[in-house]
DNA sequence: TTACATTACTTAATCGTTTTCTTAAGTCAA
DNA sequence: TTGACTTAAGAAAACGATTAAGTAATGTAA
């Protein structure tokens, strides 16, 4: 293995010379710094991260937590997409992504000790399950941490606009004429669902218009079952929406085919709007007006944020950053209002 | 920091001995051993894996592949999902995993030269341009390395069954009365389509179907511009196929829109088969006809072998392991055959 | 009793870096 | 000439673990 030993019996100087013409510290000369560089460079030297970790307590790895509970997880594509802009801004800046489990060797250890075991520099919790402790712990240790669509005190939070999401897509719905308009949410414990259910009621309000207890549903993220069982009902309301808002753009299938099956026409007889602008939804007959969320943009910030306080922990911050969503207005609504 | 010369002192006995002790040698008495066995979980001990990886070349990680070129990668859900499973059984095993970049400080070093610097264990390819040369640097280094998909005679490799799926494919196609079925297939220099397209043309010769040249088209995977154009294309020929097989389930939306703008039903009109089995293919309506690729599966594979290569290089072997898809027929296939 | 094993430890070297403290040589002003 | 300063390099300790080699105390066989 080439090391820094190589080199220095090389080029006939000692290994302190040799790190520190490398590292680019001015106590060397400069003929001795170009010899000691074209050595390292012909002999194709790369430093051991091992020893530069142990003796720098920096390993130039970011951890990421990214926990599937229920089938979500890697598969998602709106994490994935997070995950992606994240990994290719890390690289970016030299460093490199580690998963984050709780084992190590044949037994579990929690999040925070996984950590500290591999010495990360800094943390981004994409996907976890914020009713765990142990995320908590993380949270609140000495690590940076980066939280995506999730605040917390001690951690920058870089969180999707899902209040302005909702409300643009609810005034584009209003725009076409629809004042009954019904809302299958996500799980009622997640901060995002807080956020939009929230922004739903608000922007009705601002609307001026009540919305009746019965258009209001809960389904989960992804799932289709329960989704398909909530339209169905809906449908088969007294005085049944003009729309219906669906957790997400996958969640929405379920409604899809239910209506379909029914004989019904999309969006002729019912209006349908999904959340996330995944690319299948744009791909669907007909297309699907839905949010779109800049999931690698997402990634990059989230990344960027976490760097900086890590490189500058003089000047880190816990900071708030929120990242616009686009509406995509699709197919799937119907013009009640010919004459607008 | 807790360290071994924290537990060594508080138990007033050499760091060797609790060194060995923690790990299990035998030449500690049975009440040391348990005494600081004690001390270490009392003190919350954990070992630096900087200084473990300098002194025994292990970092206990393995490098995972993943390059996203034209949008594939992390968002694509049999790639996530291989990901997903590889993750899972690494972790059981006490490794981590860690993306591998080609950046280091501010420049470019090949995937090799990362993964040498990093010092990993083994390097699983999941997803990769096989074109570029620093990927077959990387195969043909002296890390234990395992491919997935891609076959290479100093790897270990773990495939999906392509054969045996189109095979499968075909014959229900062919089952349910259709002699004349167009392939769509994807972009014709990967492994994985040679293989389909080989397996397309072997099973109609074993059915005694001659395809016809205009049968034939290519299109990029989960791309639906080319495969709608192809698609037109198709139906518009003087003796139109009674069915079309696209090259995944992604770019199979591109064809569905074409045929239901021109009026068409599914499967009525025109049957239409995917590849993948993606979760949305079966929440479409008709669900489609596809083959359930068990990515999972091909993950927790490809971390058993390769971990069992790492840590038994006497035993290691480059495998062949092939990971059998599932038939999922759906209501994308007319029956032509009432009588049957 | 001697010689040799066995047991249960300790000593010390080592992995490849970084960094603080020295040191030697050269420069320059008084 | 002397002392102070600057520059360019080297020596050595340190990071936290592992492990080969050494050592004392005990047991045991001839």
């Amino acid at each position: 293995m080439i090391s820094i030993k190589t080199i220095a019996e090389k080029c006939n100087v000692s290994v302190a010379t040799v790190s520190k013409a490398l590292n680019g510290h001015n106590d060397i000369g400069d003929e001795t710094r170009v010899r000691i560089k074209k050595a390292a460079d012909e002999l194709g030297y790369l430093p051991n991260a091992a020893a530069r970790a142990l003796k720098t307590n920096r390993t130039y790895s970011i951890g990421v937590l990214f926990e599937e509970e229920a089938g979500c997880g890697l598969t998602h594509e709106y994490f994935s997409g997070v995950l992606n802009g994240l990994k290719l801004e890390v690289e970016k800046n030299g460093y490199d992504i580690l998963f984050i489990s709780s084992n190590f060797e044949n037994k579990k250890i929690s999040y925070y000790e996984h950590c500290k075991y591999r010495n990360l520099d800094g943390i981004a919790i994409v996907c976890a399950d914020y009713k765990n402790k142990q995320v908590h712990e993380l949270m609140e240790g000495t690590i940076p941490v980066v939280t995506i669509d999730y605040v917390h005190y001690n951690c920058t939070a870089v969180c999707s606009n899902n209040i302005q999401g909702i409300e643009d897509l609810l005034r584009y719905i209003y725009s076409k004429g629809h004042r009954k308009i019904a809302y299958i949410h996500g799980q009622s414990n997640s901060y995002v669902t807080k956020e939009r259910l929230a922004s739903f009621y608000r922007t009705m309000d601002s609307l001026g218009i009540e919305v009746p207890d019965t258009y209001i549903e809960t389904a989960d993220y992804i799932e289709t079952t329960k989704t398909a069982v909530c339209t169905k009902k809906l449908l088969e309301l007294p005085d049944p929406p003009t729309c219906i808002i669906y957790p997400d753009d996958t969640a929405l299938l379920g409604g899809m085919n239910v209506i379909k099956q029914l004989g019904l026409q999309i969006p002729k007889d019912i209006s349908i709007a999904g959340y996330d602008g995944s690319k299948m939804s744009q791909l669907l007959y007909p297309t699907i007006a839905t949010i779109k969320q800049d999931a690698q943009r997402i990634g990059t910030e989230a990344a960027r944020r976490l760097i900086c306080n890590i490189e500058k922990p003089k000047l880190a911050l816990v900071e708030r950053v929120i990242i616009e969503g686009m509406l995509l207005t699709g197919q799937s609504i119907a013009n009640l209002e010919p004459n607008q």
